[in-house]
DNA sequence: CCGGAAACGGATCGCCCGTTCCATTTGTGA
DNA sequence: TCACAAATGGAACGGGCGATCCGTTTCCGG
């Protein structure tokens, strides 16, 4: 199998005309991006525009006029993660030792996920109508599928996973993430641990499997972190 | 480790007191349940009291004056999984090789996860006020733990395996599901399948891996159900 | 320093939510 | 059959949402 060459990395963050805007709308733009930033990590995606726009402590009006759309905020506020997610494969295709590669670039991509929650969902959710946005996930997924064909090269990852599998990690973690992120955000790390076991062909190598998160703390991720808000009376 | 006895699974179905309700109260409050079961099955428990309402044909108030909260309503709902959920342990102890009754076990349960969107975020939440409800699942839970302690002891269950991971199962397949539920189903079956392998000790008999859902069906779901509403404009 | 264009943000619209109120209907025991 | 308690459901309240309108403020080139 030969090494193939990649495409370059497109930065999202340089954007033409941003310069020609006024001074208070650029410095408004970024007040909004990081509000949203700030929001979306911790809560998801399911922060409302209106949320936005009072954490960034700017009108409503103005958030709508620098970003028309949710998906478009949402691409903009994703922007440099989204690099750095094409980028994680092309790292892992620079690791020596293929089957390395793999594992880490999972373990890459799930800490990912475990560190914005927001982005967690961004990975597991296509945001209709940016095109850009959906263009550096499909880079990904193709720089993907050359780890995943690198490693199993090795001999060390079975030869029955398949590309969609890591999108059902991908769920999957977004799941265990979304639901321990506050109460056990380690957790996450365990699940992938046998995950990776479970990939390993007979023999091959596997980092240890880290220690499994608190009993009392996963109880109360189900008790407080409920996947839909159920309230007390 | 000795076999030990079982507490009997009460039936969350007899309720004392129904009987002396008016028979059009009655027949109402049926109407609601069913409406919630099947809107809870295809939507989760995002589902408003306004929805449920409107699905059976009742007004507001009366649907709030049979259950008064959100929980009470779930719980109502859910009684005959839960019995089922209990069930389930019970029917792995019983099964004669312990290793394959794990494996029944884990893909029983995620199975009904599955099939009900609704009881997979219901497994994966605490439902605060509802101390019956919370108490079957606590029994469920300590009937899996003597399922784990059966099948390690065959040696084909890896030995580092916790209780807490089955936690983590339904977590990760609550997403798993969440995300595929419309657009390819039984991708969950595929994630668990892995699994397994992960949780088989060297050597053990693991059923063979699903067949991995369909790549275009994958991004359909990744694109429509998002864990959060994205508009279009 | 000043005028017009650019940008702002409070007010507002329409919608759905959870919750409560209350005039009306319905079942049922005497 | 009838009267009354039980049960109903439409209407109404307060609140948050996405989205838009429009009078006011702010920037910036000349």
């Amino acid at each position: 199998m030969v090494a193939m060459e990649f495409p370059e990395v497109r930065k999202a963050s340089t954007r033409e005309g941003a310069a020609e805007r006024r001074a208070d709308a650029q410095r408004n733009r970024q007040r909004i991006l990081t509000a949203a930033r700030r929001l979306y990590a911790t809560e998801g995606l399911g922060i409302s525009m209106a949320a936005v726009s009072r954490e960034a402590g700017v009108g409503k009006a103005t958030l709508f006029r620098h970003f028309a759309t949710v998906p478009d905020l949402v691409s903009a506020a994703f922007a440099e993660q989204m690099d750095a997610y094409v980028l994680a494969t092309q790292e892992a295709l620079a690791e020596d030792d293929a089957w390395w590669g793999f594992i880490r670039y999972v373990i890459t991509v799930c800490e990912m996920q475990a560190g914005d929650r927001g982005f967690a969902d961004v990975l597991t959710t296509a945001l209709p109508g940016s095109a850009d946005f959906e263009a550096r996930r499909v880079q990904a997924y193709e720089g993907f599928l050359e780890v995943v064909e690198r490693a199993r090269s090795t001999g060390h990852l079975r030869d029955d996973f398949t590309s969609q599998d890591l999108i059902l990690v991908l769920f999957a973690n977004a799941g265990v993430v979304a639901a321990t992120a506050s109460e056990a955000p380690e957790s996450w790390r365990r699940l992938i641990g046998h995950l990776i076991r479970g990939f390993a062909a007979e023999g091959a190598p596997t980092p240890s499997l880290p220690t499994p998160p608190d009993d009392e703390a996963l109880y109360r991720a189900m008790t407080r972190d409920a996947p839909v808000a159920i309230r007390r009376r």
